[in-house]
RNA sequence: GGGCGCUUAGCUCAGGGGAAGAGCGCUUCCUUGACGCGGAAGAGGUCACAGGUUCAAAUCCUGUAGCGCCCA
């Protein structure tokens, strides 16, 4: 396997260029496929199937860039790993999707039929799942694409109707009459998770029904928000131990409007203290009315459709929407006399998360999980750390969401998903649910079996997805290896959605965790935080990012800005700071290439016998971030683990080391192949701790660097441990007080200056000369201090530099900046004698932290003092 | 009403008991032979507030205020 034979490198970075080249390239060799490394150990990701009609968003590009950079990282440690690719059918979303497009030509999904519609929303599956496939390879994805799964598959769609039978058979699953949320705007019955509560002002209605055997001046009032349903009402509930209404129970009222005489009747379930204390009951209306009628055998009459208008049973208001029928419901109980005040009422109504409409509670005959029972093992594995939430504290989240949960409504009204596998005999009323169609019925042998029309909830799937997609239910070689799988990577919205029902249907099913571990990531938020929306026109496309700055920035700015669990807040200018950083990346490489023959660097090891001082430096600070870096990576702290990388690599490689290279590099002999050896692995193990994060940039620059093999199935860094060399500290300090008076005093900056170094203590190293020359401009020999006429002292931990001053310096500018520093000494210094001078600082802090404190002093102090001489000396100083 | 989180540099955010950090922005200087998509030197912070624990608190605890999210 090799890559691209290397090409002169390019005089400047272009994303563009370099992103075109690499994926296919990658894709060809093998290197998505866990076979890539047959010996390794399993390690196994699937992807959170994104809407296979939709397009990826920028919640999406960082998703799979954590995703990403977790698998490069451990396919390049030797695993065998599979991100597993797919996406999911989105019931709703694509059947309104296509809906909407076969209006624009006059059509109706009713007008063509079930199977030709189903047949055109596979048509337009084929296109915009393509759609997506593209957008991942633009990410960089390296996902096994022979793999690649979708929900309505044969063979997962063989798993869904398994687990649905098997539920059945145990007991989970049934059929029944319950008050359902009821979506007038998609016409289908959804789950309690997809509605959205929201507040909105209302208003609360007195109204009053009269006792049925009295004079009609006396009643009970009820009171309302929703007063088109006392249409429906079939009883009045008290609570059993309201003295106000305990005497009434068992009498009737008139139901206004409707002439109906209806009871009242006595219910723990009433809240004596809203409103009245006497509910208006409507069974077909409302959870609680129902519950209500279950225990007092009141019968639901339905008023309102699933159409949203009133029914016929509605009398006069049948065929009105029922926000109409409610204004008109209240002008006819005024003129009735039946209206009691009306009250400005704030409260929370739920509404239909896709379609926006309030959602309408009906009573329906529908499908259901008993989800309660099953999430004891769900819960259980997350206690026990077998599935652990990163961060942890989601935990509580999760617990808290599974402790009171309500039956699941699994059936949709749609066309477009998984089709219930059950039939009806409608000659005897029976209800078979099988994997396939029944011959007969197992009751009266009829033949004549009527297929449920419904479909599957499309969660119903996805909770299935870690093991469906791996081959179950059939014992697949891929299901035993790569099951459980070990990191899921999403985010915190769909924990309830998603996480917890793929927990469920884990232990029911699969018999072992989905996962190991959950991690967990933000929402992406536009700049000043606010959420991503159309209305307020501040959606970021991903791949405008690319095309701008490239798929590697977008995904490091992404990787550094996401801290564990937490929004992240999207701008442009991380992106810009990204692609920056990979044209630095990029001109580093080009410097090494000038010492280095391309291609020479090799794959892995090559760290030298005897560095020189600079190259045990870098090598040394390499070797103790790379720790750091390794185990912040196991952690899936990524953003810390590349934002240390990438300070490491900017501001001590190629701010300090690639400078302090050059004079090295520049005398030759064996010192210079020293150093050149080194920034080669330097620069190469750069290459590969950035890989995970910015692929396309690390491979083309790898192909020059050492272009043996591709850098994707490279070996992950083994850093050889350097002892750096003291005083590097000291000279670095030196260096940087001398620039300081540089730029203080105006020297020009390639002004040589000539300095005596005075060091007391044997700091000094003859290495330290050429950089001094080189990075300070600085000629510098040791010596005792001169007469400081004619001399500016520069202080630098335990030596100071005396330097030459031949023109005229600014005395007053440096007298203010010695001040400056002064002060900082002196409360520096103060801060540490204070601790000091703390007899229980001294017995009960740590010896080592007492020591430090110690040498915290005994520097400051030093400095303080030569400052302060430096100061006074300032007086002798001669123009 | 309950739960969770946030409040640190001008802006957006990391950090999380032992010498205040990043990116962007700002000031000054520099076309030095990888890079001006750059380099050097700087300015800028009572870590929301009040108590407490500790030898030591931005960091732990309690409370207060403001903001955000989730669930009723």
């Amino acid at each position: 396997m090799t890559s691209n034979p290397p090409d002169p490198i390019q005089g400047s970075y272009d994303p563009g260029r370099v992103e075109a080249h690499w994926y296919p390239v990658w894709e060809r060799s093998g290197a998505f496929r866990p076979e890539v490394n047959p010996d390794g150990e399993p390690f196994c990701i699937v992807i959170p199937p994104p809407n296979v009609t939709g397009v990826l968003h920028i919640g999406h590009a960082l998703d799979h860039s954590i995703q990403d950079a977790i698998i490069r990282r451990k396919r390049m440690q030797g695993y065998a790993t599979l991100w597993l690719p797919g996406t999911d059918h989105a019931g709703i979303a694509t059947q309104m999707v296509v809906e909407r497009e076969l209006a624009t030509e006059g059509l109706s999904r009713q007008s063509m039929g079930r199977d030709a519609f189903v047949d055109q929303v596979w048509q337009w599956k084929r296109q915009s799942g393509g759609a997506i496939t593209e957008q991942m390879r633009a990410l960089g994805d390296s996902c096994d694409w022979t793999r690649e799964r979708f929900t309505l598959d044969e063979g997962l769609s063989a798993a869904v109707r398994e687990v649905f039978v098997r539920l059945h058979e145990q007991g989970f699953i049934y059929r029944g009459q319950r008050i359902i949320n009821w979506s007038p705007g998609l016409m289908t019955a959804i789950s309690d998770i997809e509605v959205e509560y929201k507040d909105v002002d209302g208003q609360l209605v007195h109204i009053t029904y009269p006792f049925a055997d009295g004079d009609g001046t006396d009643g009970i009032t009820v009171a309302t928000t929703r007063a088109e349903t006392m249409l429906g009402d079939t009883g009045v509930a008290v609570h059993p131990g309201d003295d106000r209404y305990r005497h009434l129970v068992g009498r009737e009222v008139r139901l206004p409007l409707m002439g109906r005489d209806i009871p009242v009747v006595a219910d723990e379930a009433v809240d004596p203290d809203f409103g009245t204390g006497a509910v208006k009951v409507t069974p077909a209306h409302d959870p609680l009315d129902f519950s209500i009628s279950l225990r007092t055998g009141l019968v639901p009459v339905q008023v309102i459709g699933e159409d949203g208008r009133m029914t016929a049973a509605a009398g006069a208001f049948a065929g009105l929407d029922r926000f109409e029928a409610r204004a008109q419901v209240v002008e006819a109980l005024r003129t009735g006399g039946y209206l009691g005040r009306i009250e400005q009422h704030h409260h929370t109504v739920g509404h239909c998360s896709r379609s926006g409409v309030p959602i309408e509670p009906l009573l329906s005959n529908q499908w259901f999980v008993r989800v309660a029972e099953l999430v004891g093992p769900a819960v259980d594995v997350v206690r026990s750390d077998l599935t652990r939430f990163v961060p942890k504290r989601w935990e509580r989240n999760y617990f808290r969401w599974m402790e009171n949960l309500e039956d699941w409504c699994i059936s949709r009204q749609l066309w477009w998903g998984h089709r219930i596998p059950a039939w009806y005999c409608d000659a005897c009323g029976e209800v078979m649910v099988a994997t396939s169609r029944p011959r007969a019925c197992v009751n009266c042998g009829s033949t004549e079996l009527r297929p449920e029309e419904d479909v599957l909830d499309t969660w119903f799937s996805s909770a299935l997805w870690p093991f469906s997609t791996l081959g179950w239910p059939e014992d697949t070689a891929d299901l035993q290896r790569f099951y459980p799988t070990d990191v899921l990577v999403t985010g915190y919205d769909i924990i309830f959605f998603w996480v917890a029902r793929m927990l469920k249907m884990g232990m029911q099913f699969a018999g072992d965790v989905p996962f190991r571990e959950i991690v967990i990531h933000g929402l992406v938020r536009a700049s000043d935080g606010q959420k991503m929306s159309k209305s307020l026109n501040n959606i970021v496309d991903p791949f405008e990012m690319i095309e701008q700055y490239g798929a590697d920035a977008l995904r490091l700015s992404l990787l550094q800005s996401a801290s564990p669990g937490h929004d992240v807040p999207f701008d442009v200018s991380w992106v810009d700071a990204a692609r920056r950083f990979g044209n630095k990346l990029w001109n580093a490489t080009r410097f090494a290439l000038i010492h280095l023959p391309p291609g020479s660097v090799p794959a892995a090891g090559g760290y030298p016998e005897s560095p020189g001082p600079i190259d045990r430096w870098i090598l040394a600070r390499l070797g103790e971030v790379a720790a750091r870096f390794d185990e912040l990576s196991d952690t899936h702290r990524l953003s810390d683990a590349f934002s240390l990388m990438y300070s490491f690599a900017w501001s001590e490689v190629f701010d300090w080391y690639l400078e302090m290279s050059k004079p090295v590099l520049s005398v030759g002999g064996p010192e210079a192949a020293s150093a050149v050896r080194t920034l080669g692995v330097v620069m190469r193990d750069l290459l590969k701790f950035f890989h995970p994060a910015i692929p396309f940039v690390t491979e083309e620059l790898y192909s020059h660097l050492v272009a043996k093999e591709l850098l994707i199935v490279s070996s992950w860094p083994e850093v050889r441990r350097y002892t750096a060399p003291a005083g590097m500290e000291t000279l670095q300090d030196l260096i940087t007080a001398l620039r300081g008076s540089r730029s203080d005093h105006g020297w020009p900056a390639g002004k040589e200056l000539n300095a005596v170094v005075h060091d007391p203590e044997g700091a000094w190293d003859d290495w330290w000369a050429p950089q001094l020359a080189s990075l300070a401009g600085v000629e510098a020999i040791v010596g005792p201090p001169p007469d400081s006429s004619g001399y500016l002292r520069v202080a630098a931990g335990p030596v100071e530099a005396y330097v030459e001053v031949r023109g005229v310096i600014d005395i007053g500018a440096e007298r203010e900046r010695l001040g400056r520093r002064l002060g900082k000494a002196r409360a520096a210094l103060q801060q540490s004698e204070a601790k000091l001078s703390n007899p229980n600082f001294r017995t009960r802090a740590p010896a080592e932290v007492v020591a430090k404190e110690e040498r915290k002093a005994v520097t400051s102090r030093a400095l303080v003092d030569k400052l302060a001489a430096q100061i006074e000396a300032l007086g002798d100083v001669v123009g």
